[in-house]
DNA sequence: CAGATCTTTCAGAGATCTTTGAAACCTTAC
DNA sequence: GTAAGGTTTCAAAGATCTCTGAAAGATCTG
């Protein structure tokens, strides 16, 4: 770190937002570079090119086309053609519940899904296997696993209509009542 | 990898399932281990000790015991003494949602926190900057961290109230509208 | 079509995160 | 007190993820 922040506070203050907003957008499972360069772009009342962001992070060309790309894909940023250039110009998408709804629908959705069936297979599996003697730990593993299976399709429902733009009460994920009310239950 | 599942799928299915879970906790920012570590206790009708997991999982003493310790933090499982036994048993809290509402209310809800306090300085700085010539650009600036301001407090009220076990309407994070209607709005 | 300008790609470098395994540290039993 | 069994710590190795920079690929201009 060779720069401290100098007398233009205007500039550090809107990298600070841009690492903030970095980490937060990491911490989401994107890369961290996204998260900087929609937020110059946010900031910016005019459209910006590639090349001023890179000067403005201090990124490579190839970073920046990178991360560009990635954002372009999930629709947090436009690639606009100004008239008289040459180079593209991006400019960011202002509404964040839009893009979140899209990675919700798009990303979160299908792991979820893909987490549920993969329950499902095992669900199958076990009960394939064990026909004729069902011991209590194997009774007891089948039934923890169809709990994370209501779960699951449960949180599932909850995105979908958290996506189609609904209310959404949570507190339904609460303690799937026991469907075999003889199995102990813990204390 | 050196064993395709044999017979004995019941073990298989187990550790599918832990990988599965696994992935979903490390998507969720924690480590992978701890998802599995969950979900072999988790499926366990019996305590297990750190020994049994290492075998079953492939995973050293070391590793066993730091995730064992994280999750423990998390209050996801929990040490208990079996009266004869010198070595630690493990069980798993069954109830996900009360561990997910604990992670909203020590973890997320101060990410938010922090995101809206970097906001807050970063406005503070950038109106204190430019008292005499507000720009269009800087006042356009402006304008967006305030935008975003307002979006992180209403994001953390709604972290709250889902913490609190209420009913949450995420529609409300859509658009804040603008203050100053005489900004220029996009399309 | 050739030259200039901008963008994308990608192998290697670099940074970060995770795991191992051995030593230190407990705790219990004798 | 001390030996044995169990757990934790942590530096180094290993794995994974990310960035760089140069070359290849576009696109526009004249």
């Amino acid at each position: 770190m060779q720069d401290s922040p100098r007398s233009q506070d205007l500039l550090s203050a809107e990298l600070v937002v841009a690492d903030a907003i970095g980490k937060l957008m990491h911490f989401w499972g994107f890369k961290r570079p996204m998260g900087r360069i929609w937020t110059l772009l946010y900031l910016s009342k005019d459209p910006l090119t590639a090349a001023d962001l890179g000067d403005r992070l201090h990124m490579s060309s190839g970073a920046i086309s990178m991360a560009l790309a990635e954002l372009e894909k999930w629709g947090a940023i436009t690639r606009t053609w100004v008239p008289g250039e040459r180079r593209d110009f991006f400019t960011a998408e202002t509404s964040v519940w839009t893009m979140v709804r899209r990675v919700l629908r798009e990303r979160e959705l299908s792991i979820v899904r893909d987490f549920r069936g993969s329950l499902t297979t095992a669900i199958a599996a076990l009960e394939a296997e064990s026909p004729k003697a069902p011991s209590l730990a194997a009774t007891y593993r089948l039934e923890r696993l169809k709990d994370l299976e209501r779960l699951a399709r449960t949180g599932e429902t909850l995105l979908s209509a958290l996506v189609a733009g609904g209310v959404v009460d949570p507190t339904v994920l609460a303690e799937p009542k026991p469907q075999h009310p003889s199995l102990p239950q813990h204390d």
